[in-house]
DNA sequence: ATACAACTTCAAGCGAACTTGAGGTCAATA
DNA sequence: TATTGACCTCAAGTTCGCTTGAAGTTGTAT
């Protein structure tokens, strides 16, 4: 019966539902790290689960894995950096509402009457609300 | 003086900023049409660049390319699969809310005054009501 | 002591979405 | 008419996030 505290790679896998050849390709990028090892094989410290959550999370929201690094959230030995994370958390409001904006078009494009939705005045108006919304995150992104 | 309505794929590429090579990738995934050619040149109808912008909504959703060409919103000669459609707008709140979550998290994140913030309570809450709601989605798409 | 399942490394492969490069064609301008 | 630059095709290359396979090691149960 093992601590309850030290994982073998086998069963964070199963925990978390992340293949072991990915936990090991994390480790490698330097996402998550094992406390040690036993003979040759890694040992990890309960905490990587939710570790492993909130990488898991960063990804489903769009995330590159070098994001989460460079955040330093899922990672605790070095401190996080703040100013990435409220920025990422800005870069998340704005991804909402793109799709919000897709929502609305997609909705509407479900119950159009017209033929073609793109001869719909609707759709176009739409449209039009989704890319002046691009552009305007356009500007700021690079002023 | 080119018709409007009649656009180069180099023009395609100046109004919409996708590359001309995107296009021609595009175009062989049957995702837009060039509706001819001038010699060996393709040309496009000026609504190509509404294709686009939807397109590109799509994308910067997370939707796959050939998520969007299942879709036949980009497409107009196909009708437009009015389910899939429904289906991937719902796609998109639950994606919003994750979002959400995620957001709620990484600006606590930011501010949180303890050492590691996996040792915060608020953030072990915070982590733990994004965990329960993938769980749920879970549960539905499995149903 | 022996078997064996679960681990290990390392290199190569994969799908998505393009880009790049080589070699060729052609429409428009000088 | 000659040039030239924007287009063409096709094959191969690139990045990301892994997976797969081969060949070897080892903790654990019998």
């Amino acid at each position: 019966m093992a601590n309850i505290d030290i994982l073998d790679i086998g069963e964070v896998a199963h925990l978390t539902g992340t293949s072991a050849s990915a936990l090991r390709y994390y480790e490698e990028l330097g996402l998550i790290q094992s406390i040690g090892r036993r003979g040759l094989r890694r040992i990890f410290d309960g905490n990587v689960v939710n570790q492993l959550a909130l990488i898991e999370l960063g990804r489903s929201a769009g995330f590159t894995l070098q994001e989460i690094l460079e955040m330093g959230i899922a990672n605790d030995d070095f401190g996080v950096d703040r100013d990435k994370v409220s920025q990422k958390a800005e870069e998340l409001e704005v991804q909402m509402k793109r799709l919000a904006d897709l929502t609305a078009l997609l909705r509407h494009v479900a119950h159009c009457p017209a033929d073609d939705h793109f001869s719909c005045g609707n759709f176009q108006k739409l449209l039009r609300i989704a890319r002046k919304r691009k552009r305007l995150q356009l500007t700021r992104g690079n002023s």
